[in-house]
DNA sequence: TCAAAAGTGTTTCCCTTACACCCATGC
DNA sequence: GCATGGGTGTAAGGGAAACACTTTTGA
């Protein structure tokens, strides 16, 4: 994958060397998104190392010439959950030109769902790491924060347009968790009867039984599943 | 902007050299819309070198490591127009391992609209270039045909939610043309008296008199202006 | 006088929103 | 028995879609 000197590019002047545009870093970043204890989770890590020593991140990292982007962020995720066959969706490209202290590094940003019950099937080890509510997330290294502000902004549009919700609630789950779920991505709060119409009326939902180990007060609710046919279905003929 | 490797960097292994991450490519593509003769079209040009001679292809050019993304989509557009103060956003990178035939590029697209009266200064002199109406696009080199796809359903979903439409029309405008461009973006026709009650409703347009130039039979249509006060208002206020 | 384009209202349906009370259960 | 959360229906308003004829002008 070096660049050959040998001839001209398309857009390189006449007789340049090649060489000159063939000194950049492409990193892959990724905005990990889990919903647990009713709150909305993002995934970040203690980077250990200069020039960030201490500060947290999103998870990140520089890709080689003969990596593809979409497979690293499958990787990252990988990494941190041992498990890379998540949700992920390209975000867009981060490049300000001093964005990275060691030189001119794109950013290319994706975004995850993360099933807390079903995804993980094991954290990383080399690194400190947690999962911190969207609403307490502190300053991050690079410019992680506007990463994060624009990922929120995208799940925000897409929780409305389609029902990627399920894909961060647990197997079977009440619709009170399912609003709570909306609720915490559009940030504001919804009417109950309102929302139980609407998102019944989708007809994405099977019902289950109820929840018999339920230690709250309170009727026991009923669970529901997520149908996956139906859902295929919508995907293909729309919405 | 030159990697150094006394350091290591967060997410790179121990004691690697940080070189071999700095050996990659960054181009940037633009998609510029225009509209002309009741047509949407879109700005292409011919390459005239390795490898792909004669090919066409969407206006892009490799970056140095010490120029902007944004910077660049807009040189790209002044290189074409003698003007870059134009409509411009981006799309997604599309990094496809062997995409570019020269080394591993990743491409960042951006896509523009293109005011074919007031936006266009002067046509660059030193390539084959042409408007081509989108429904008769050719093959084009690279991964180009993928990036227009993703930019035809960009605008199509940006047109419905924000009246950007105006950008593409001249400064006096009929309804008649308006809804053409709406028709050609969203690949199908439109009510007229459905399309002609929402827009106005909407209160972004002035009306400017009637066409008396018009050699076309049939009655002469209302001119109408847009409103860029009401436009900022809604922008600042939300639709 | 005819062909071509401009312009104009009404009805139906569905989606959205607002809103308040009863039910089941644990303590 | 009371506190807590689960669960339900209706009415009003607004936007979307369907639909056909009259007016103006040039040739």
């Amino acid at each position: 994958m070096k660049p050959s000197n040998t001839t001209n590019l398309n857009s390189a002047e006449e007789t340049e060397d090649l060489s000159v545009y063939f000194d950049m870093g492409v990193s892959v970043t990724n905005v990990l998104y889990g919903f647990e204890d009713e709150q909305l989770k993002v995934f970040i890590q203690k980077i250990s190392r200069y020039p960030y020593e201490g500060a947290w991140a999103l998870p990140g990292v520089l890709i080689k010439s003969n990596e593809g982007l979409e497979n690293k962020s499958r990787e990252i995720a990988e990494e941190c959950f041992g498990n890379g066959d998540v949700y992920l969706e390209q975000l867009n490209a981060f490049g300000k030109i001093y964005r990275h202290p060691l030189g001119r590094v794109i950013d290319i940003a994706f975004y995850g769902l993360i099933n807390m019950e079903r995804d993980i099937n094991s954290y990383r080890t080399d690194k400190e790491f947690k999962w911190i509510p969207v609403t307490e997330v502190p300053e991050l290294a690079y410019d992680h924060n506007e990463i994060l502000e624009l990922a929120r902004q995208r799940l925000k549009r897409r929780i409305v347009n389609r029902p990627i919700g399920f894909k961060l609630l647990p197997e079977e789950f009440t619709l009170t968790e399912l609003q709570s779920l909306y609720e915490q991505i559009l940030g504001r709060s919804l009417d109950k009867r309102n929302f139980r119409k609407k998102v019944l009326k989708l007809d994405v939902l099977l019902e289950k039984g109820r929840d018999e180990n339920n230690d709250s007060p309170g009727r026991n609710p009923l669970l529901y599943k997520f149908n996956k046919e139906r859902y295929n279905h919508y995907m293909e003929n729309g919405f």
